[in-house]
DNA sequence: ACCAATTTGTCCGTATGTATG
DNA sequence: TCATACATACGGACAAATTGG
């Protein structure tokens, strides 16, 4: 050794991560606020001194980090990442993860009945006619369903999906919606797989409407209650159909699962 | 009306982001396997016919999304995205979505206790030590503070973080912990507030030795039930520092608690 | 409605540092 | 050690779309 002096590790992050961390310190520090346009790339690159190219570079890293957003050919602005844009990477993380249907289903007990609850104190009459018009909407399937038409589960599910977003949503909390939005969101794929076997669509409206009842009349611990029951049920119903508990949400879900979110980005 | 024909709207996505869609598909369908190298940029572009510049901006789309990691100086590999980078940004839109305290804690008493008793449920010997050396270290910072020292608030709220993070971990449900991950991620700023103004130092700590005596005992409904006091026991706290539970979360949280995740992502 | 300036999207070519064989 | 491949970064260029008068 020549040296006493002990050099630490110099990290070079690359140019166009330091733009992007430039431009992200910007926005959280409000300097940049939510809805202005992001100056020009030209002026961009000659403030940090780097070429446009490289600039565009840490722009796209923002562009998915939901902090700036392009809406159609216009100039690009500020904005806040939405809640379902991260419940989609969320949820596709969770399956290359391969998380299994059983800690979906026990997340579910968890967070579905708080839901349900935290709905029940904080509804109000606007909340609750959304949710009638859904419950509607799924009456008329299951009674087409039950004329003997083929059933549509892609809409069915979805409006059970629906039902359970808007709970999250007049719940109020958005913490909980968070976690929340995911779960749902991963098990569409199994509904679309289960439903249509054991054709237990009366059965998911009329534990939608049990908990509808329950949210008209304030009733917070029926709510939770029913919504536990409601998914304990799906559980049930999964079992019947021989698909194992522990065996992982494999990657066909996910490009099912992934249909919705693509749109939304664009 | 010349015609009658309805033209749906043609969107344009730019080339960079069908470069990204494109990229994301192959891993997704599995043509391209995690830890496999990125195929390098001039092939890239010569499959796409694109420049390699746009080429480039669609990686970047990749790797803010966590679908590709570059290892220092070495050829990007396909990966996984990790619990802990989603949850970074989920935080970050919490925070910058304004919520409250109070939607915050009502979250945390939603997923605590659940972990606790999943944790409960599910910890071994390996688990059980890592707790104890957790909660020896916790000791140790509070026997010096009472005997004098000034208190180390960012190593106590560190140690107080790692506690339910070891929790959730052990609980072995995946998306819980995910779900529990900004959670804990934000009640950090607040604790570094309140403690060194109400100095509960010790209060903590014996909540936390309460809660581990259960989970060795496999007393899953004491545990629950601890963790329940103990997040209650915050609210308190919260309270009585004069804070209001319905204030948003400010700004200055965000740039403590966004310290860590931008050292991970290097 | 038209025009001119600005800005983004995309492309081409090139230089440099580094990792791998 | 040398050579090759590759990622990073730069400079310049042009078409198309947007913006603002």
């Amino acid at each position: 050794m020549q040296e006493n002096h002990e050099f630490s590790r110099i990290e070079r992050a690359p140019a166009y991560r330091l733009v992007y961390d430039a431009i992200e310190r910007q926005i959280l520090a409000g300097r940049l606020r939510v809805g202005d346009p992001l100056p020009a790339e030209i002026q961009l690159a000659d403030q940090f001194g780097v070429n446009r190219s490289t600039v565009r570079e840490g722009i796209r890293l923002l562009e998915q980090s939901g902090l700036v957003e392009r809406d159609g050919g216009k100039r690009p602005r500020i904005s806040v990442p939405h809640y379902l844009d991260l419940a989609s990477s969320a949820s596709r993380a969770l399956i290359l993860h391969s998380v299994t249907f059983r800690e979906l289903w026990e997340a579910s007990m968890v967070l579905e009945p708080a839901i349900a609850e935290h709905a029940a104190r904080h509804i109000d009459q606007s909340g609750l006619d959304e949710l009638l018009g859904n419950l509607t909407a799924m009456q008329a399937e299951v009674v087409s369903i039950e004329g003997g038409k083929p059933a549509d589960v892609l809409a069915f599910v979805g409006l059970d999906r629906e039902f359970h977003e808007i709970l999250a949503k007049v719940g109020g909390n958005r913490v909980l919606a968070l976690a929340h939005e995911p779960v749902t969101s991963l098990f569409i794929p199994t509904g679309q797989v289960i439903l249509p076997r054991l054709k237990t669509y009366r059965r998911v409206l009329d534990a939608h409407r049990y908990i509808f009842d329950c949210l008209a009349a304030k009733d917070h611990a029926g709510a939770r209650s029913w919504m536990h029951k409601h998914m304990d049920d799906f559980r049930r119903a999964y079992e019947l159909t021989a698909l194992s508990l522990d065996a992982p949400l494999d990657a066909v879900s996910l490009s099912m699962s992934e249909a919705t979110p693509s749109m939304r980005s664009r």
